[in-house]
DNA sequence: GTTACTGCAAAACGTTTGCAATAAA
DNA sequence: TTTATTGCAAACGTTTTGCAGTAAC
């Protein structure tokens, strides 16, 4: 479902700020902080305020159309999210962020540790590092 | 192997806020922001500045004593950390942590996610939300 | 025409830094 | 005695808020 009908359907307005921002998403695979989305959009013409990025970013990820990853380094990012429940895996050398699905391969994991710890688990927070097929390929030097 | 020991193997001090901040620690099992561990400080007659508590922090963590969990509302909290790999199950009843090792198990799981994404994997994060086994028994209401 | 939304300025917040005083070794 | 460490104050960057003007519907 595109964002627009998701956005309609929840009761808010296709305002230019939040189509500005949507734009940036879709011209970029990577993790991007508010600063960040801000530039990008200047860059292109468009001029809106960061708070605009702000609240665009908070009812977004509140309407699960953009989805925050954590990068290896503590910082964080927002991503176009697809539907339903998946991971991400991001790319330590160029930022990349590629999609999976989890939940089967998890199951084994899951039941262990309630077995081991008396926890009900309820959810959970995967996401994973590595290098994208395209660096690899390039096979950058000094990082591995 | 005790912090401190591995503190003065590292060149550090044990002073007085390290102690402070370490004691803290051992006296709670809920992730917790540096301005808490402040207050818990205080709350016990320990006057040290917050100032201590953010370079402790960073000191204990970068020497792997103390580490930073994720919570499910997206803030963030730092819990005291055994040696060696491990991962972490939060109860969101109670906020309680627990560590759990889960390398075994997240093997297929990387297989796959490689040859689905072409992706080399180097790193994960994984963290566990849950109810504990003594929340599950007080069968707090309101909360699944 | 309504009212949700924007954008500015300012406030609020969390974190970091410079530096003189202090305490761990 | 030496120097790593503290704690204050101030700087800093990010995020939030109040509010009048604007634009989406």
């Amino acid at each position: 479902m595109n964002w627009k009908i998701k956005l309609r359907q929840a009761g808010y307005r296709i305002s230019n700020p939040r189509c500005v921002v949507m734009d940036v998403f879709n011209n970029s695979s990577i993790p991007m902080e508010p600063k960040e989305i801000l530039a990008k959009a200047r860059a292109t013409g468009h001029l809106i305020g960061l708070v605009s990025v702000y609240r665009s970013l908070d009812l977004l990820s509140k309407l699960g159309i953009v989805r925050l990853v954590h990068l290896e380094d503590g910082s964080q990012g927002y991503v176009v999210a697809s539907e339903g429940h998946h991971h991400h895996i991001v790319c330590k050398v160029c930022g990349q962020v590629m999609e999976f699905s989890g939940l089967n391969d998890l199951g084994d994991l899951l039941a262990r540790v309630e077995l081991e710890t008396g926890f009900e688990v309820s959810g959970h927070l995967l996401q994973l590092y590595g290098i994208c097929p395209e660096c690899r390929k390039r096979n950058v030097s000094g990082i591995q």
